[in-house]
DNA sequence: GTGTTATATTGATGTCTGTCGATGCGTGAC
DNA sequence: GTCACGCATCGACAGACATCAATATAACAC
């Protein structure tokens, strides 16, 4: 018995795929919630091409509110697809390796292999 | 020139990954939008693993109203990762070919070559 | 024709979400 | 100490969303 009750996420969305766990399903559904906003696509599209970026910088790249900003950061952190780090007066944000492979593994045939629990 | 006013999807969200178009963004976002429901999911999860599900399967799969199954397909349909075609009464849905992989793929490195145009 | 069955659509309702202004909190400069 | 700056949090509000009951539509059986 592995301590792990739940399959991360299989590929949930592929021929052949095995019929889904409720739990995986809500994890997964949670994932792409975080995505489902043009604003954090953008925002992960820089963390992901930059590696580390102050939030001044995405505050300044964006015609939105700082506290808007914030939210969608805080939205991200949230589902566990970036990190922050505070440095003197700055934060800065990356991507959580990983996160977004899992997810969108559960959409392509060709995934990592994927460690589930029995 | 190509007629292509848009790049597809390109890998938005790796190492590397180019500034993303404001409507490859929301591109992106509208179809991860659609997965943003474990319900959806699940239907998802079905018809991937069976190629072609009647509406009525769905229905009695899910502990939800006839309505609500109704209104998750037109979601889904709308953002066109899934198609339908009547048959008799029946309503057969199945998954559009590829663009789960394009979404997938927007979140992976590993991505299939897309087509961007110049 | 009538009646039944399978989906879609409409309307209502409660909940969630994106945005903003105002405020709080910690850091560094002075 | 005070002040400015970077960021998070709070409160409010408009719009979107998930769900349901009721109704509409379309196809088959009779």
């Amino acid at each position: 018995m592995r301590d792990l009750p739940v399959s991360p996420s299989p590929a949930c969305c592929v021929p052949g795929a095995p019929v889904l766990d409720v739990a995986v399903a809500e994890s997964l559904a949670a994932g792409f919630k975080a995505l489902a906003d043009p604003t954090r696509i953008a925002i992960v599209n820089r963390l992901a091409a930059l590696g580390e970026v102050c939030v001044c910088d995405i505050t300044d790249a964006f015609n939105l509110g700082q506290p808007t900003i914030s939210h969608h950061l805080k939205v991200l952190r949230d589902a566990g697809l970036v990190s922050a780090e505070k440095r003197g007066k700055w934060a800065y944000y990356r991507i959580v390796p990983g996160e977004l492979e899992r997810l969108g593994g559960a959409l392509r045939p060709d995934g990592l292999p994927v460690a589930v629990a029995v």
